[in-house]
Formats: structure tokens, sequence, C-alpha cells
DNA sequence: ACCGTGTTTGACAATCATTCTCATCTGAGT
DNA sequence: ACTCAGATGAGAATGATTGTCAAACACGGT
């Protein structure tokens, strides 16, 4: 995102957002909030639907994880691999994601929004495939 | 779209269909399907909510209309200006929209891809800023 | 360790866009 | 006019996300 970051207010260490973050850590692929709800469910530690959208929203704004939106509208999550601007080349068969860099890209659409008029610009690019296992 | 454009299955013509075409054709901001629909309502065509869903589906495949998803994940729509694949440059403030080409985006996209070993390639890309007027 | 206060949480209700259902209607060919 | 597959409409159903509010909690001061 080309958005200045909305900084962190300080937030409170506790043990459902920690349990969150864990979770986060440990896992490569995007999942919705309910995905995330129900594995924090399994595995014992128990946090409300509820809160796993706040943290979610709260480390999303922090710039902590990335997201994105499935075709259907649903909202995904991941935990960033890098502080670095980037986007994500995803397969719509398995789901396996490559996060790319586009200096490219960033250049083009900072150009074209000046060409244009247009100031304080943000952009939203994703990928969609079929990798090789398909 | 790198898509294969799904092909347009016959589609018979009706008032409502021709309603909602000709309500697009002279709009030229992105609506929501709920928009379009009480616009239809207010301007005296009455179309069923679903209907309008359907056929702005159904236009949204066969590529006469761009579909677009809002921040708060609204599907908003907007008849083409033209035939060729394009971007969006909207503005957060007042929703004017300008269609942009990237030849130099495509070319990234499809490279970025091969790369990856990725086939079958389609890409989401917009771009969101503040108009001269803000 | 104990309190007071401002955060965070959780259970559940409420929203709201979108989709589904299914009975009825309509367009097009005969 | 007759028929039938595709189209429509009213309303119910779905499902993700957000709102509500009382109870639980973290932290700094004492």
């Amino acid at each position: 995102m080309t958005s200045p970051p909305t900084e962190s207010a300080s937030r409170r260490p506790t043990r459902q957002r920690a349990a969150l973050a864990e979770l986060m850590a440990e896992t490569s692929e995007f999942l919705s909030a309910q995905d995330l709800h129900s594995k924090l469910q399994s595995r014992g530690d128990s946090v409300g639907l509820a809160t796993v959208y706040r943290n979610l929203q709260a480390m999303a704004a922090d710039g902590d994880v990335d997201v994105l939106r499935t075709d259907d509208g649903e909202c995904v999550y991941r935990s960033c691999a890098t502080d670095a601007h980037h986007h994500h080349l995803v397969c719509r068969e398995c789901g396996r994601t490559v996060e790319v860099e586009g200096p490219a890209v960033e250049k083009w659409a900072a150009e074209v929004a000046r060409a244009n008029g247009f100031s304080d610009v943000t952009h939203t690019i994703e990928l969609f495939g079929t990798c090789t296992s398909h």
C-alpha cells in the first residue's frame, strides 16, 4: 500500500491476541476470519469470533497481516512475510501464494495517478493463476 | 481480464433487461446493484432486485459492464466505455472514474506469473486516489 | 497484594448485500 | 393460438461482518 501507515495505537497484550498471532505465524496460506476462529477452537485456544475480527482488523491496520478479498467477497488474512510493500500471486486451485514485488507497477500506478491529477493514491493489485501442480 | 470470455449464452431480450441497460448507458459512475434497483424504481421501471442482480452478473460475464468492489465489500457496476481490457482510477471522495490502460502492467503481470510457473493468469488492479477538485 | 480505571472480551442480536426458491410470466418458434 | 425453456418477482434464506453491553482483565499507582 502506498497509504501512510495508520499508526498503531497502543494495544494491550492478551491471551486471545497472542493465540491468534501465534496461529497466524505458523500458517502460510490465506485464511478467513471464520477459518481462523474455528482453528483456534479446535486447538483449544477459545477466542470469541468478534474478537478474532477485531484483532485481525487491528493487525491489518498495523500492517502486520495481509488482507485480500476472495472472488466471493470474503476477507482472507495471512501474516506478512516481509514488511515491504508487495502483492500476491495466488493459485486459484490450491491457494498457494507467492509474494511478489513490482517496482514497475508501483511506478506505473504513481504515474497514471499524477497524469490524471489524482493525489494520495493507493492501489489494489492481486494476481490469480493456476500453479504448476495443477 | 486475461481470462477467456465466458461466452455469452443466448439471452432473451426483456423489458427489465432493457431498462437496466438503458439506465447504465446514461450513467457514468459506479453504482451498486441496490442503487440501480432503486433508481429503476423511482423512474417507474419496476424491476425485481433479484433480477437486477442476475442481469448485472450476466452483463459482467459478457464483459458489458465493469465490476469492482468497494472497500466495504459491496459490488459496484458501470457500463464499459471501451471493449478493451482496462483498469480504473477512482476518486475516493467523489467517485469520479478514469479508465486507464496499462500495457506495462499487463506485461508485468504476465511475466511475474510465468516466472513463478503459474498459468491462466488473471489480475485485479484498481487505483484509488483523490482527484483535483478535492 | 490491592484498587480504580480504561481496554478488551464474549455471547448474541442486528445488518445487509447477495443468493435461493419456486410459482408465475413471457418470448419465440410452430 | 399453443408450447416450453428461459426470465422474473416476492420473499425467505444465507452468511460474513458489525454492533451491543455487561463482565473480565491489564496496568499504573498505592
